[in-house]
DNA sequence: TTTCGTTACGTTAGTCGTAAAGATT
DNA sequence: AATCTTTACGACTAACGTAACGAAA
């Protein structure tokens, strides 16, 4: 029976309790008296017990009522507190937002002032940057939802997510050691390339993989991949420096992995790489619509 | 909008929260699934905004509905628990019964067991007793709903006081010095009384006082009171025990007030002073019914 | 006689179920 | 095609106000 119970009637009573007064309780709730009293009666019937002891004079509550009052009307003042915080905050977008870059490169330059933004303009939000490790599936981190949004290198041939503005785009660059034969080169293609060895996948989506490190060249000459591909940039880092590999890669890639013994060429037959803000598409929360929004300002912004 | 916001909504927020499934959610709520989706859309724009994602495939919360579900939740809970509580224990009587007594020995020798017998009957009540210092009016007290039942002389020319049953019926005896003249008598009558002071109300109801000490005698004699009455009985007994006065009152004053110097003679012609339960006409509290019923039962028992 | 809670009754609003439609996989 | 949410519609419950009633001071 209790379980019917409905917060209108727990606002009669807990009114009547205060006022002690059909009247007047009436007048608060913008009822009439004769609606108070059949709400007290049901509420009464419901609860199973008299609640206040009422004549034509006098208004009290009754032991019941009084017990009632008290377990009552603290948890409905909680609740009433929750009804009215939620509603003020309702509209407003807030809590955390998780974004995952995958290799800090593909963050560019502008992210954290995306991330001020967006912070500036939802102060109910907070943003919380993970860098994803490598060895584990970024997009499946996205598409579980454990980050909302990723930085990470396009393209991608993902029709599920969504891909928002481009963070960066640089042109390739061929990393090798400062002691290598192609160092001597002013600038290389990708047919000097196919002369040495590369990394192979290192735990990347395929798509991405080979936007970094094609398969074949133009003229259709397929790249060397060593044996044991590393996973991570640190490890194809040191294979550089020590002139196991030569690796196609960014600029940037030297501000993260970059070692004295590790130099950059220019490669002439590659088209810049580009990263993007990249979201599941059926993904509709606000906040990320919003971060979204904010990183096209910033970006456009910067030019 | 928030203020119209029913629990009936919030039930269909909640298990649709813990279900994400229309189906189910209806099935458990004994609802349609149509009437879930029409009352949450109710909650929704109540609340001012999006409380799940729902395409039908899959239901989610939104990162508002999350929020709403964290703090509406808990406050739920203790609603319900409040609910569920109060709806258990409705009917039985539970909670505090304060009983005042005037004067310890018009509790009676029984009152003990009564409160016992009462106390067992009822295990969610608990009785307090309190002793009502002398000075302050005793039917005030109880009026006010300070307590709720009072042990005390009668009688009461109290019309909103009813009285319960008879707690004590004592013969009337003399309190006089061991040394008093009247202690040589084996028993005394008012007309002795009167050769005498007595003290007059010691902050006692009229009717009570003129009970216990009463105007004059059957023959129209005054009593001579003495200037400064004393209002508490251990300062009646002081005066009695120094031979200042004597006092018409109960054998059992002695066990509560009683001095190696003071003995105690039959007073012949007054009638037995009874005590009795009283408690407020209009108090519907039905603990106090069953606390008199109570009395019934054992004074009856007891003969 | 006034005040105040209750009862009676008619109206309106909203809750509910059935059934069909729309969307997604 | 199957599953699941939403919409449309009609029946019915209950929330509400007006007005009359009844008890208490």
């Amino acid at each position: 029976m209790w379980e019917s119970v409905e917060l209108r009637e727990i606002r009669v009573f807990l009114t009547l309790a205060e006022e002690l007064h059909f009247g007047r309780t009436a007048q608060r709730l913008g009822l009439t008296q004769s609606r108070v009293s059949q709400t007290l009666r049901q509420l009464e019937r419901k609860m199973g017990g008299q609640l206040l002891y009422r004549t034509s004079r006098r208004v009290e509550l009754t032991p019941f009522g009084e017990g009632f009052l008290e377990r009552a009307g603290a948890a409905y003042g909680q609740l009433a507190d929750a009804l009215r915080h939620s509603h003020r905050t309702s509209g407003r977008p807030s809590g955390t937002l998780r974004l995952g870059t995958f290799e800090p490169c593909s963050a560019g330059p502008h992210l954290t002032s995306i991330i001020s933004a967006f912070e500036a303009e939802h102060p109910d939000c907070d943003v919380e940057v993970s860098e994803i490790t490598h060895g584990t599936d970024p997009l499946e981190t996205l598409r579980s939802g454990a980050v909302q949004l990723m930085a990470i290198r396009l393209p991608l041939d993902a029709p599920d997510l969504a891909i928002g503005p481009v963070l960066t785009r640089e042109r390739r660059v061929l990393a090798v050691a400062r002691t290598h034969p192609l160092a001597g080169h002013a600038s290389v293609t990708l047919d000097d390339v196919a002369e040495h060895r590369v990394t192979d996948c290192f735990g990347v989506p395929p798509t991405i993989m080979r936007a970094f490190v094609p398969t074949s060249t133009a003229s259709g000459r397929a790249l060397r991949r060593i044996e044991r591909s590393p996973v991570k940039p640190f490890e194809v880092a040191s294979l550089v420096a020590r002139g196991k590999i030569v690796h196609p890669t960014v600029p940037s890639f030297a501000d993260f992995f970059g070692q004295p013994e590790i130099t950059y060429r220019p490669i002439a037959d590659l088209p810049p790489l580009e990263s993007g803000l990249v979201h599941r598409r059926s993904d509709q929360d606000p906040r990320v619509a919003a971060f979204v929004r904010a990183a096209e300002a910033v970006l456009t912004r910067a030019g």
